[in-house]
DNA sequence: GGAATTTGTAACGGCATGTAACGCACCGCG
DNA sequence: CGCGGTGCGTTACATGCCGTTACAAATTCC
């Protein structure tokens, strides 16, 4: 349960919630629960999503168009619940951009095999090419050139990140302002949850604010909340 | 009973509050009762509220407006009470962002089950964004920077705060100029409530006054209220 | 395949926080 | 006016969380 990937099931529906829930972290997955269109973007802003099943119909806006929504944004994997069998669904939900789709009631079993040829597919494929909005982020006088992977101090210095770096401040920049569980910044960073005694992301903390803080005795930036995890603290703007 | 979650109850019928009450009480919950509206408003301003039971049937205001109220400022989890187990009803509640709905006459073991599934998922969602507005707050010539956590003298001196402190001050200028005991306080700052001999918040009142009040032998900022608890006297600006 | 770099693990030390304990202020009482 | 009692402020530790260093494992780069 480290390395798994986190799925989100978008439905309505309680039961299915919880039963394929509970089904999916037996066989190894991490699972975050959503009811519609609201909690779905809450969980995404959470949690970095491998995977979203999608129920077709939703209270509110429903999984065709919050279908649509993601495709415009990003290339997360969906994978469409449909309680009609139609073949028309099936066209319209491809064609929108679901990966797969599943008839209700469906098998777990089915659902789950589905779900890991999504994922071994999605694995083979190319990574994002350079995600076109936001190339740049700027916070308290520092620049991250997100295409080139640069960080440019206010005094205009080139400052070098590893990679490891470079991926924990990404998910500050793009969570800023906000309490983040150690937690949290092991899925943004490294898509895995976090053993009981994990003291990486403090590490990986430690190293950046040795880099980007003035003084990181004491740090302005990035800012520690006892027994919760750390929050960045500039307004981050994007460009 | 320490950590554990705080339930409102929100119901006209004093049976169901007393029972119920002391239900949730036996299995690990605090409660907090309210009859209608004004109280369910008084005792969110008092405690620290995990979740909301609520009636659909009031005298007054109805569930449902205090429902659609409720939504419109916080994001506190709701799970509605009612009578009438119509459809209808329970897809206005839910349409309404009520988070579950139980029908009366109900179980008491189912509820709790569905107040812990309510507050599991509401665990793994997200915290506010950003919330955009109020993020400093004024008084007697301190500024409070709510989104960085910083601290600012009346001469302009910025005071490191450690997260206890920080905590504590949170609440004192979300209420002010109220008498907030130990238990609110404790509330407020740790989700908890407190232990029969628990002195942790007047240490960390000390530990804050030696930082904030110019003579902490006469503190003006945080006064003690004997037998009672600490008043916050200065006025708040937020903005 | 070997060297350099990056990253995680273990360990130590420092600091924040809570517990215990002491002393003082306030209060009702004789 | 003295006297205990209660409640609070504060100091002195104990505990646990966190920052950091050192080193080992893993990864990357030639």
């Amino acid at each position: 349960m480290d390395n798994s990937p986190h799925i989100l099931i978008v439905d309505d529906d309680r039961e299915i919630r919880d039963l394929l829930g509970r089904f999916l972290q037996k066989h190894g997955c991490r699972v975050t629960t959503a009811r519609d269109g609201r909690e779905m973007r809450a969980a995404l802003e959470d949690w970095s999503i491998a995977l979203i099943v999608l129920d077709l119909m939703l209270p509110g806006e429903d999984g065709l168009t919050l279908c649509r929504e993601l495709r415009a944004n990003s290339e997360i994997p969906i994978i469409m619940l449909t309680a009609m069998g139609e073949e028309t669904d099936r066209i319209v939900g491809l064609e929108l951009g679901a990966d797969d789709y599943v008839a209700k009631p469906f098998n777990p079993r089915e659902l789950l095999a589905r779900i890991k040829a999504v994922l071994r597919r999605g694995s083979e494929r190319a990574e994002a090419p350079p995600a076109d909005g936001g190339q740049f982020a700027r916070f308290a006088g520092w620049t991250l050139d997100l295409a080139r992977r640069h960080l440019r101090s206010p005094d205009d210095v080139a400052v070098t990140l590893t990679t490891g770096e470079y991926e924990l401040l990404v998910a500050f920049v793009d969570h800023p302002q906000r309490v983040l569980s150690r937690d949290q910044l092991l899925d943004f960073t490294r898509g895995r949850s976090a053993a009981p005694f994990d003291r990486s992301v403090d590490i990986q903390v430690s190293r950046l604010r040795r880099k980007i803080e003035a003084d990181s005795a004491a740090p302005e930036l990035i800012k520690t909340v006892r027994s919760g995890g750390y929050m960045f603290t500039p307004a981050v703007e994007r460009s």
